[in-house]
RNA sequence: GCCCCUGUAGCUCAGCUGGAUAGAGCGCUGCCCUCCUAAGGCAGAUGUCAGACGUUCGAAUCGUCUCAGGGGCACCA
């Protein structure tokens, strides 16, 4: 529709210069907008305000000009020039209402753009390494990663999801000497307990677990403890394989899944962190100095120089990070998202700056991050502090089982990643009615209760038997509602191109608030035949629409509440 | 000290690649179920868009500065 309107007014644009009222350098391309008082039209433009100056002529005057020059068609039924200088199109009922077949036809497909080849891209999310459970900052990153992921695909991206960690690095060791602690009877409370050693109540499991000989089994790995609680090696690899199934367990609980588990160690046992390192210095971004091997990052925009090799020998976090990065463009994706915790927002200039001193031809860009900032969350009026150590710690398991997985998955994705977010769960568990994501879906449920009525009336009636008298819907309520269902593919396409899944759940909740008034004021079974089907035919695009929606967020879509 | 994010209704947050009287949910006040799910609708009250200056026909939106909150600036990961 929009672009329908554009290129009207692309044409207009044309007679005006034939006219010789405006010259060909001075066109610029109509931007269109969503007014957001009904009574200023269903599309407007600035058109006019932007092009006065050029024209010589007051923007007023000049909207008048390209009103008169717009070509006829079936698709405006009126216009009028309003305030500065706007141009407020007000579209025919034919056309407005034209959406519910488009949306019929094409069912689960519309809104998305699947058919489309935009490329491979590789979005890398979570990345919790297992020394706890996933807390609810994960939980954030698997909402917002899952959530980006499934926009991607549906605008024709061959999208990859991957979970990196550090199996084998000192927080692991920790964790080990952690579980071993406890296997040998001792307690966070005790002296002997080791210095930067976990002390969350799960230690204790994983302790037990282990004297108990368990064998686990998590999605990437497999392994059977022996018990032996002088045996690091078998109560590392163990810890890493039950903390790890236990990720695996609050992730599908949580409905998001990935393509593949990547291991640092990998990096280090290929070869590629010592390669990077090789290419670095023969590429002369590196030097030594106090024993140490450093990359010059100033040349690429970071603050000062960094460390790669310390004194000891060992390489900084970030050389398997250069390393990592370099594995995936080598992997061929052109694009890659990477969704981590605003706190990792220092290594972005880093491994950029070791990707470009690798001169291996990467953009300067890439790859691309999204950062969420902290959630806080709150409980009996207090901040909980999330502290591993502590113990004192509300993970992603516990909200779901709190408030549910739709949602928490709402919560989590239904505000800008960019900002920090408050989760109250004593609000999110007294008022669990009243949860916006209910709302939304009772929106669904309402329709598909509608047409189970339906059906019981006529078995023989589907949706599309309303197409036929789409020309009934006259009321401001319907015509509204068509309206906003237009916009769905041009909601998504934003939201995709901005990385913003919150953008989807927005407009989602305008679409129930619509469907909701348009309910409370019309019936639908009771109206005269053609009518009832005609409105039958729009409920039914707007649950195709919410379910739709809800998918590209993860969250279902109930057929009764 | 430097960098990043944020500051909008009592609370939680949208709106931010400039547009027409600043929005939603919760909470608050009053209505609406002989009727397809009232987990709903309708009506109403609520704002120094942190502050100042600037750019513009037009600024919550862009720029500079100030203030406030959060995060980051390791030879930790």
């Amino acid at each position: 529709m929009k672009e329908a309107l554009t290129s009207l007014l692309e044409q207009a644009l044309q007679s005006l210069v034939a006219a010789g009222t405006l010259s060909d350098g001075e066109v610029v391309s109509p931007k269109i907008e969503h007014p957001k008082d009904p009574s200023h039209g269903d599309f407007a433009t600035n058109l006019a305000m932007v092009l006065a100056k050029r024209a010589g002529m007051p923007p007023r005057e000049f909207a008048q000009r390209l009103i008169d020059a717009l070509p006829d068609n079936s698709l405006i039924e009126g216009t009028e020039i309003a305030g500065p200088g706007f141009i407020n199109f007000r579209l025919s009922q034919a056309s407005n209402t034209g959406v519910i077949r488009e949306i019929l036809t094409q069912g689960a497909e519309y809104g998305y753009q699947r058919h489309t080849r935009r490329g491979k891209v590789q979005v890398e999310f979570v990345s919790a390494n297992p020394t706890g459970p996933l807390h609810v900052g994960h939980g954030r990153g698997a909402a917002i990663g899952d959530s980006l992921s499934r926009l991607l695909t549906a605008t024709g991206w061959d999208v990859h999801r991957e979970f990196y960690y550090n199996d084998a690095g000192q927080q692991i060791s920790n964790l080990a000497l952690s579980v071993q602690a406890r296997a040998k009877g001792l307690t966070p409370e005790n002296a002997n307990w080791p210095d930067d050693g976990y002390r969350g109540e799960y230690i204790a499991d994983l302790a037990d677990a282990f004297l108990k000989k368990e064998a686990v089994a998590a999605a990437d790995r497999e392994v059977a403890a022996n018990g032996d609680s002088d045996d690091l090696d078998n109560i590392r690899a163990f810890a890493v394989a039950w903390l790890r199934r236990e990720q695996d367990a609050d992730l599908k609980a949580f409905g998001v899944q990935f393509d593949e588990y990547f291991l640092e160690s990998s990096l280090y046992d290929g070869g590629e962190v010592d390669r990077v390192v090789e290419e670095l210095t023969i590429n002369g971004h590196t030097y030594e100095q106090d024993g140490a091997l450093w990359l010059r990052s100033t040349e690429f925009g970071d603050d000062k120089d960094r460390v790669m090799r310390k004194r000891e020998g060992g390489y900084t976090y970030f050389v398997p990070d250069v390393a990592y990065h370099r594995n995936k463009w080598r992997r061929g994706y052109q694009r890659v998202i990477n969704e981590q915790g605003a706190d990792h927002h220092s290594t972005i200039t880093r491994v950029r700056a070791g990707l470009q001193g690798l001169d291996a031809g990467i953009p300067d860009g890439w790859p691309e991050y999204v950062l969420h900032q902290m959630v806080t969350v709150m409980r009996d009026g207090a901040e909980v502090k999330l502290s591993k150590r502590a113990g004192s710690y509300v993970t992603l398991s516990d909200l779901i089982d709190w408030v549910g997985r739709d949602a928490t998955r709402f919560f989590l994705t239904a505000r800008a990643a960019t900002s920090q977010l408050t989760f109250d769960i004593d609000l999110a568990r007294s008022q669990s009615n009243e949860n916006p994501v209910y709302y939304i879906q009772y929106a669904h449920a309402r329709v598909c209760s509608v047409e189970r009525k339906a059906r019981q009336q006529d078995p023989d009636w589907t949706p599309t038997d309303g197409l036929e008298s789409l020309d009934t819907l006259i009321e401001p309520e319907a015509l509204a509602l068509a309206l906003t269902l237009s916009r769905f593919p041009e909601v998504v396409s934003t939201a995709a191109e901005r990385l913003e899944p919150h953008d989807i759940a927005n407009y989602l909740r305008g679409v129930a608030g619509e469907f909701h008034s348009f309910y409370n004021a019309h019936k639908m079974l009771d109206a005269e035949p053609p009518v009832a089907r005609a409105r039958l035919a729009l409920a039914d695009a707007t649950r195709q629409v919410i379910a739709n929606g809800l998918a590209l967020l993860g969250v279902s879509a109930p057929e009764s509440m």
